[in-house]
DNA sequence: CGGTATCGTGCAAAAACGTGCAGAGTCAAG
DNA sequence: CTTGACTCTGCACGTTTTTGCACGATACCG
């Protein structure tokens, strides 16, 4: 294995998970921790990456002038992504909600995935340009500002033409009794949009996220199939959403 | 085995695996290490490949997981966007086209400018987020996968409901007797439909575009208001191009 | 505040590198 | 056919880079 090698395998990593930790890639690799740590040292010192007690981890939006909102993955956002990006399956039509655990979703396909993905997040339809094998359609509309995605009454007639197999959505808050709500209500009326044509509707759920309320409901616990945690957080929602019959991804 | 025989087979070789290790080929090859690292110098001289450590990787691009979408912008193309940006006025609806290029107008545009952007190129909505005061509008439909452009039918019948005051073009050849054109069918089509529905339309035209065809008309010159090249290159433009009686912008 | 994990540095072994040189093969002129 | 120039290849030798280990210092955690 080559230095070069290793640093990318390191970068990608980061991409990926989200952090790194030095011993359990130098288990993995193969090689000394001290390696490892001197790669990291040396991509530190090439501005890619910010090293941390243990291992290393992205660097702080400063330097990254484009992705800047999209590439910071933390970790359970990660772990997120992996689970939802392991229920889509070959030759499925699938919507993709905006936000940095879609672009995580999109860092997880399996490479050479062949399929279709709707999404009205720029971010992800760049990012599903790496896979070869994906066909994207973009959803017009007005850009809104702090979410970067698409929406408005344009928007939500443009989905009149999409019946994904599968929608995967985003949300602030999942509460057993209040349903499924976010901040931003012409938000929500994209993403009860999208649910409704969907033949099965999940949402991706960080810890922060359950048992929250926000100021607009998005769907009801009838109108979907499941919610996808990072397995750290799963018997958390399993007990908070038992009530609701909802299935739990993990 | 030829020396030339040995450089294709190390070329396929960085392609497949993204990497190459000196010593695995040498044994594979049944050669010794040093005629390989020979090789590897002059492709690393003939620009083929770069050196490390141990074998060769990749020149830039393919092998880093990042700048795969933050393309290389050239001086030249820098310079057709700090003109293309002076072109747009305050409060205009302004269309702009995908490309590197039009990455570059939106990184010239005037901080605080107050105006709306309607764009098919998620690169290029994305890029628009770093400026406050920009409405922005993405055109839906397919993506197109080698320029990063929604196109077809849908991309065009959703134009409709645009009447730009201004739009920028990329083209790939600007030739004074055979008009505008690109290489490819479905951005044609999107192309010519915004233009149809503009209050003014200018291409933008680095210089290796100038006097050059490709498959697919655009627009003729009669269609089009400006073309907007680097200040270098304007003298050779408006040589060019002074038949067709079409401002250059420089 | 103590224990443990991680870090940094110096050092030595191993791997890879560059260079000079000689043998083998090729080719064209004589 | 011979000769000399040229190129390609492999080997030897000294240099540089990388890697793993040892040991003291430092940072986290309960």
């Amino acid at each position: 294995m080559l230095t070069q090698d290793r640093h990318t395998h390191l970068l990608t990593l980061l991409r990926q998970d989200g952090s790194i930790v030095a011993k359990t890639v130098s288990q993995d690799l193969g090689v000394s921790e001290d390696t490892i740590r001197r790669d990291l040292r040396a991509l530190a010192q090439a501005g890619q990456l910010k090293r941390v007690h243990g291992g290393a981890v992205p660097l702080a939006a400063a330097n990254a002038p484009f992705d800047a909102r999209t590439s910071i993955a933390t970790p359970e956002k990660a772990a997120i992504g992996r689970v939802a990006a392991g229920l889509i399956e070959p030759g499925q039509t699938v919507f993709l909600d905006g936000g940095t655990t879609a672009v995580q979703v999109v860092a997880h396909l399996p490479p050479g995935l062949r399929a279709t993905v709707i999404t009205h997040s720029p971010n992800v339809a760049v990012a599903l340009m790496a896979h070869e094998g994906v066909q994207v359609e973009i959803v017009g509309g007005r850009l809104l500002r702090h979410s970067v995605v698409t929406s408005g009454a344009a928007t939500v007639a443009w989905l009149a033409r999409y019946r994904p197999d599968l929608c995967l959505i985003g949300a602030t808050g999942l509460h057993p009794g209040q349903g499924i709500t976010t901040g931003e209500s012409e938000e929500a009326e994209v993403k009860r949009a999208i649910i409704a044509r969907s033949g099965a509707a999940m949402i991706l759920a960080s810890s922060e996220k359950l048992g929250a309320v926000a100021a607009f409901e998005i769907a009801t616990w009838r109108d979907i199939d499941g919610v996808v945690t990072a397995p750290e957080t799963a018997a958390h929602a399993r007990a908070l959403l038992s009530a609701t019959g909802c299935a739990i991804h993990a």
